[in-house]
RNA sequence: GCCCCCAUCGACUAGCGGCCUAGGUCACCACCCUUUCAAGGUGGCAGCACGGGUUCGAAUCCCGUUGGGGGCACCA
């Protein structure tokens, strides 16, 4: 038997990164074993919010590379059938009605017990399980009778989903087992927690793949992130391409304690393939980059500028900090700049010959062996003046992407904003 | 309150009875390199929650305690 999942998400605000996760590991598992992974909305109505939210996760998955088979599926789809369903399973006696709604008969005697794929055996004592309402009495059905349904109706072989469901799965098995339908695999993978070990939420930082991706962060490297949380192929490995990244995964070395986001570790990862990509793809990211962003940067420019910034940034978002001094102007703090050595820079710079980075680090070597002062000193004002910043690609690198004019129009005004 | 799950450095984890003097990665610290910031290099700090068993031998198995998480809807 071929193995099917899906990724079953419930319409409801943005697709939140823990949720992510979980799709992950199941287009993982699918790709893996060659299977199929559907995309299942968890719908009870359909609205404009409905709709817009569905467009969003869509438009996540597929920035990540998590892409799924055939079309987006409804639950609400399927609500006659559950109704059908429902009263089927009243006239076999498996469930009855109970103020108008109706109610499926859980065993009074045993337990209910599955294999679960990462958490091991899990049973349910019978005594603890009510009769679950399955139809509501306005006839729709509720989550637990739809969901199982729809697993049915799919021909789901493999539910891999957050533990918090651990509590619904024996509701479920009683209503596939009413229904005559073999139960699928059921695997509960743990959630992921913020740094203060609770719930993700907003205030640990991004939670939805729309931020993340707004603050700079590559797919591929968010994608390897997210697999090392809570797997692991074994103790070493830690950088993995998609396909290493299908090859390895299994469901067996999906841990059962909940892992922690850590979004320092995040940067780092982030950085790793940001570094990695090869040259004209790295200045096409940060072209994208910038245009998600609305930054109306000259692209020539910026391509130039490329080089000088890979080793620089781990994430997009540093960009307009490196680079913007050479898109608009800047406001250089007085108090960091000297006006003798602005001044003897300026000269220095009018006599190169060639503006280029060899030419230009020529005469500012000269320059600091004229001056008797070391480069870091030398640098720090000029370094201020052009860029506005403490902090910027390497020197030579900048004013030659800044240009002649524009480089010597701000040293001159350095020196004469200088104390 | 009841039920279920979980427990290795600050974080992610490897470990599935002897290869463990507990390994790797991030973070952190120090040094090196260096025009800033990074990147890179070298070294370092740091952990089996606790208490009982089982065993010749336990991070690994069992029990308890503590701590954390999740669930107890005509929500999904």
């Amino acid at each position: 038997m071929s193995v099917r999942v899906r990724m079953a998400p419930s319409p409801t605000g943005l697709l939140h990164i823990g949720g992510v996760r979980t799709f992950l590991f199941n287009w993982l598992f699918a790709r893996r074993w060659d299977g199929e992974c559907l995309l299942r909305i968890e719908n009870t109505d359909t609205s404009r919010e409905v709709e817009a939210a569905v467009d969003q996760i869509e438009r996540s998955l597929r920035w990540l590379g998590i892409e799924w088979d055939g079309e987006t599926r409804f639950q609400l789809d399927s609500m006659e059938r559950c109704g059908e369903e429902a009263r089927r399973l009243v006239a076999e006696g498996a469930a009855y009605e109970d103020d108008g709604a109706i109610r499926l008969r859980m065993p009074d005697e045993g337990s209910i017990a599955w294999d679960d794929a990462v958490k091991g055996r899990i049973e349910f004592d019978a005594h603890e399980l009510e009769d679950p309402v399955i139809l509501r009495s306005d006839g729709r059905p509720v989550y637990n009778f739809a969901s199982p349904v729809d697993d049915w109706l799919d021909g789901i072989t493999h539910v891999i989903r957050g533990d918090d469901h651990v509590s619904n799965t024996p509701k479920q098995i009683a209503v596939l087992r009413a229904l005559g339908a073999e139960p699928p695999v059921y695997a509960h993978v743990p959630n992921v927690f913020g740094e203060d070990g609770r719930k993700l939420s907003k205030r640990h930082g991004a939670v939805s793949v729309d931020e993340f991706r707004a603050q700079g962060y590559v797919a591929p490297a968010l994608m390897n992130f997210l697999a090392l949380l809570g797997w692991a192929p074994d103790g070493e490995t830690t950088i993995m391409s998609r396909d290493e990244l299908v090859e390895r995964f299994s469901l067996e070395r999906v841990g059962r304690s909940p892992a922690t986001f850590d979004y320092a570790k995040l940067d780092w990862m982030n950085g790793v393939y940001l570094r990695g990509l090869p040259p004209d793809a790295y200045a096409g990211t940060l072209l994208e980059y910038a245009r998600e962003r609305g930054l109306d940067w000259d692209e020539a420019l910026l391509r130039a500028a490329a080089p000088a910034l890979q080793e620089k940034i781990a994430r997009l978002d540093e960009l307009p900090g490196f680079v913007g001094f050479l898109f608009g102007d800047v406001e250089p703090e007085a108090a960091l700049l000297d006006r003798q050595t602005l001044a003897a820079a300026a000269v220095a710079l009018e006599e190169v010959g060639s503006w280029e980075p060899a030419a230009i680090e020529e005469a500012l070597k000269a320059l600091c062996a004229e001056l008797g002062a070391k480069p870091r000193q030398v640098f720090a004002p000029i370094r201020v003046a052009v860029t506005g910043s403490k902090v910027s690609p390497g020197l030579y690198e900048s004013l030659a992407l800044l240009g002649r004019e524009v480089t010597l129009a701000r040293v001159r005004r350095g020196a004469e904003l200088a104390p």
